[in-house]
DNA sequence: ATTTGTGCAAATCGTTTGCATCTGA
DNA sequence: TCAGATGCAAACGATTTGCACAAAT
């Protein structure tokens, strides 16, 4: 079957990171780099992946989240209580987290970056800025 | 007993929150509010609480500094991979993540506040703004 | 006396791992 | 061929919960 067209970008991103292009991996790079930008976890994926007749084990997506943040192809996001996040976003931002709904949604300009931040002790660089502004309903 | 005199800030605490000034609460507000500001995980205070004879479940050390977060008299820190820390200092600050050493440090004056955050959307309000700036060993 | 807190152990949740089996280059 | 990938189920670590017992008001 042609499935190279569809696919090309997903392949291409792969073969880029070193990582073999398997059915899986294709499949997932697709549903996460095909749609403009995203924000997973790894439950979501796995249950699109279902959806999209793409058989893969939540091992395997957690395997392959990992690989691709390792790649720098994600982002990875860290929040509390919720599981953790996947961000096909890799332009410098921060996020607005509603915790109500447990969503995420980038914030463009947080107006902190490197250069509003002190200079870490001698030895150390920074490796990782994350800018996180929990935003609830309000309640009346 | 005369504990009182030690235990003095730790029982005026526990009293603004509305919570039981109870032997383990107090013995770990002190632990806590009594020798500065510090950035403790649930399983390093338990650990704490035991070397001074302070007998305290795990359970109830969550329990704790949970009640004590809620009372906003503790923030709470969430790490990446690590667990999760508690932090007395309650000025808005961010936070240095020595992820090779899981060590928090903070982050004194980054000009972080809401004034530098684009306003949330309407029918939210921002509830708190996490800015941790992970910083690992220089690899030469 | 009543309410609230505590300890324990079991349960939960997200995530990782071990290992036998497959698959792509 | 055969290193690398996958799936499954079991293992994991941090945190939470249910419930009987204990302590504070």
């Amino acid at each position: 079957m042609e499935i190279t067209e569809t696919y090309a970008r997903a392949h291409e991103l792969l073969k880029k990171a070193g990582l073999r292009p398997t059915r899986q991996r294709l499949g997932l790079a697709h549903l996460l780099f095909d749609q403009g930008n995203r924000h997973v976890t790894a439950e979501a994926l796995h249950s699109e992946a279902g959806k999209a007749s793409l058989s893969v084990s939540l091992a395997t997506v957690y395997n392959t989240l990992h690989q691709l943040t390792e790649a720098g192809l994600l982002n990875q996001v860290n929040l509390e209580g919720a599981s953790t996040y996947f961000d096909t976003n890799l332009e410098p931002h921060g996020h607005f987290y509603f915790i109500d709904r447990q969503q995420l949604m980038d914030v463009p300009a947080p107006g902190i970056d490197k250069s509003v931040l002190p200079a870490p002790p001698d030895g150390t660089e920074i490796s990782r800025v994350d800018v996180i502004v929990t935003v609830r309903d309000v309640r009346k």
